[in-house]
This record gives C-alpha cells, structure tokens and sequence, in this order.
DNA sequence: ACCTGAACACCGTTCAAGT
DNA sequence: ACCTGAACACCGTTCAAGT
C-alpha cells in the first residue's frame, strides 16, 4: 500500500502519525478500507464521519486523530482506489494500444466505484500510487515519441478525457445505492427520448429528428470512439514534426 | 429566458407556478439571479437556501415555494447559464471550426462561472436554453455529414470532452472566493513541480524529467490541442465511410 | 498515544400558522 | 397566493476530559 520512502506531497492534509505499531481494529486503513465499503455500498452521499464512526465502532471524532479531516479521509480514499488502476511497462512498438488500455482500465475502475470520479474533483492526486499510475503513463507516452512537451499536455488531456467521459456515466447517483441500477437507467434515457420526441419539430428539427439515436446510444462504443481520435489525434502530433 | 411554448421535461425538480403575474422582490426569477450572483462572488460552498434568503431579505422558508428545492434552483441556475454559451448557425463549409467556436465558448462559460461544472455532474441538462444549443449543435454536426448516430456520440462526446477539460481547470475552490486568484494557482503549480522534481529519479525517471513541463503546461494551448484532435478525428471518421 | 461526549455553527426540508 | 418561525434530522469540526 502506502510507500514509507516517498515523503507525501506538502499539501497533504494529513497528521504525521509515522509511529505506528500494533494493527488495532481503528487504524488508519481499517477507516480507509471502512469508507470505501461504505461508499461502495451505498454511494458518496451516505459517507459522514458519524457515519462511519458508527461502522468502525467508534466515536466520529475518533476519526480525526487518524485522518485529520474529511478531506484527508477522502485523499486517502482516492489514492487507494487509483491503486486499482493498472498501466502496462511500457512497449515502443505497441504504445498506442497501451495508452488505450490504460484509459480502459481507469474506465473500468471508476464504473466500480461510481463515486470516484466525483471525489476527485479538486484533488491534485499525488498519492503513492497515483504517482505510480503517472510515472508508468509518462514511459507509455515517451516511447511512443512524443516530445516531452506533447508527452505532458497529452498525458493531462488523458486523465481529463476519461474523467470527462466517466463523469457523465456515473453521474447520478440514487439514495439508498451509489449508481442507478441498469433498468432505471433505462427508464431515464426512455424518458429523455420520448422528452425530445415531443418537441415542436419546427423549432427543433434535428433534436426530433435524432430522438432514437439518443436513447440507443452505447456507451461502450462511445468510449471506443473517444480514445480511438485522442490516441490516434496524439500519434499524428508526434509524427507530425 | 425560458420559452412558454416548450413544457418542461417530466422528471424537472420544480412545482408548477403557472400562474405568476407581478413582478415582485422575490420570484423564481429573481432567486435564480441572485443565487448566480452568490455563485460568481463567493462560490458553490456559499450556497444554502438560508445564506439566499437572507441575500433577497427573506426567510429561507419562503424560497420552497418558489423553486420546490435547492435541487430544483440549481436545475434552473444550470439552464439560466447555458443560455450564455454561443453556438453559430451551421455552415456546412465551415462545420468543423464552428464545432471548435462552440467548444471555446462552452470553455468560456465554465471559466466566468467556475462552480458550473460541477453544478451540471448529476443533472440532464435540458431547459429551453440547453435545447437550444443542443439543436444548434447537432444542426453544426449534421451540416458537417455526419451520420445520424456518429452526430449524436460525437456531439455527447464533445460534451464530456470540454466538461473534462474544465471540471480540472476550475475543480480547486477556494473557502471565500469561487476560484482560486492565478497567483494562488501558480503557487500550487510551483508546489507540485518542486514535489514532483524531489521524487526519487531511479523510481519516477520520467515525472522527475518532465517536472519542468508540468509547471510551464499552458491550458489555452492544451485546451486548442484537444479541441484540434478531437474535431480532427471526428472529421476523419466521417469521411472514412 | 488514543478515544470520548458534548458543544458549536452550520445544513435541507417540512409544516402549521399567519396574511 | 404567498410568506413565516420553529422544528426535525442531519452535517464537519473542536476541545476539554478521560484512559
């Protein structure tokens, strides 16, 4: 998990708790591990320190010795999650399928844990394992040729790309679950289609017009199509000069 | 401002007021602008029901009347400030930089009011100022050739594309002031290269390499370059069939 | 070194009651 | 038709006090 030789970045909104010995059933990763559950379960809204104080058995300011404060708990969370993420070594000749895969892997991460894209908001995330997930986009990004300038502004367009995209997916969230269950997904795209259906034709001729296609619209294939024009986009940059 | 012709979506998060006729202090529409006014002086955490009653000199009770919920206000806050975004009349000989014109101008949109982005995450934008820029959009993609369904992903793409980019450029709020002031910003950039160039070279050769280029990455450019290779692709995959 | 209960200063929302 | 104060059920965080 967590890397002792990386010292965390300045910002971190942690306490320097370095002296710590036996696992108790309160610790910094039980809490970590007990909000991701939680979230898990039930979604960003249903996250509270009293909460979660409750799930770990604890009283909710017990929870501030070890995290600090909600923000902290929440870059704790984020960098554990991005833990999930997997970046292949990276390979000269294969690079632009590796840069794909990556994107795909974050994809997949953030559809498990529909919350995730929304707690990163705002967070520069420079977690261990963040700085590994960076560190191994970068080497996929060198070999493939680009100049360390393309390389950089490329490797942030990825993250927001993907971030855009699964931002959008997982957006609404339910009460009592993080995400929609597929049918009331469903039952939502339906009525946006039957929405625009409706429209005065005159006013909105292309809306109507395309009515059908937005309620059968994949998002697979649409993922698909993004990374196929960022990375193919990105390679025509680099060979272009 | 909103158009009387079009009902509302089924799923508006608003009671229905039909019958309004004096202009008085307090009215859905005057709620809508002052909470825009918070919004742009102090940012998305100033914004409770209580702090906007006391800002229109009346009891945050009141304001339910009116807009049903914070949620519903907000659903008309996002409409209000998509009337802003500019989209030109399609020209098929010009499509592609007309789509990067209304790229630009959503950018600029998000950028006067940094708390829009995130206000959107969640909600299906579709009041009568979103429509209309909806249909004006397609209308760009039709007028480019673009197949039924490829306008329609490329069009939610394009969506998801300029959100991702601006989400992260507006994501840090500051407690008193909706954005952070550049100075603030450069300071944080500063942090995070002097962070990133501190890292262990043998573990994150690239990071420690590119630490330089993270500092100087310049969002306008980066902001061109996505625009250039996502229209770009577009464009490609168009004529490809 | 760790955990607690109680308190502070907030939230969104409801509702009976007023005019 | 519109507005109110008071109440309900929550928040994140602090802090003196405990062990």
């Amino acid at each position: 998990m967590a890397d002792p030789e990386i010292p965390p970045p300045p910002w971190q909104r942690l306490p320097d708790r370095s002296s710590r010995k036996r696992r108790e059933p309160i610790s910094r990763d039980a809490i970590v591990a007990a909000a991701i559950g939680l979230l898990d379960r039930e979604g960003l809204s249903a996250l509270s320190m009293r909460r979660l104080g409750e799930e770990l058995g604890a009283g909710a300011a017990s929870l501030y010795w070890h995290v600090g404060s909600k923000d902290g708990l929440l870059d704790l969370v984020l960098d554990e999650l991005i833990g999930e993420v997997e970046v292949p070594d990276p390979d000269p000749a294969r690079w632009q399928q590796q840069l794909k895969e990556t994107a795909r892997s974050q994809r997949r991460v953030s559809l498990r844990h529909p919350y995730l894209v929304r707690v990163s908001i705002g967070r520069i995330p420079m977690g261990p394992n963040a700085l590994r997930v960076t560190e191994g986009t970068l080497a996929i990004l060198r070999a493939g040729g680009l100049s360390p300038r393309l390389a950089v502004q490329g490797y942030l367009l990825l993250i927001d790309t993907v971030n855009g995209f699964t931002v959008d997916e997982t957006g609404v969230e339910d009460g009592g679950a993080p995400q929609l269950p597929p049918e009331e997904l469903q039952k939502v795209a339906d009525m946006a289609r039957d929405y625009i259906a409706s429209l005065p034709p005159e006013q909105f001729p292309n809306m109507t017009d395309l009515a059908g296609e937005f309620a059968f619209s994949d998002p697979d294939e649409r993922f698909e199509i993004l990374i196929d024009i960022f990375v193919d986009g990105l390679a025509r940059r680099a060979a272009a000069r």
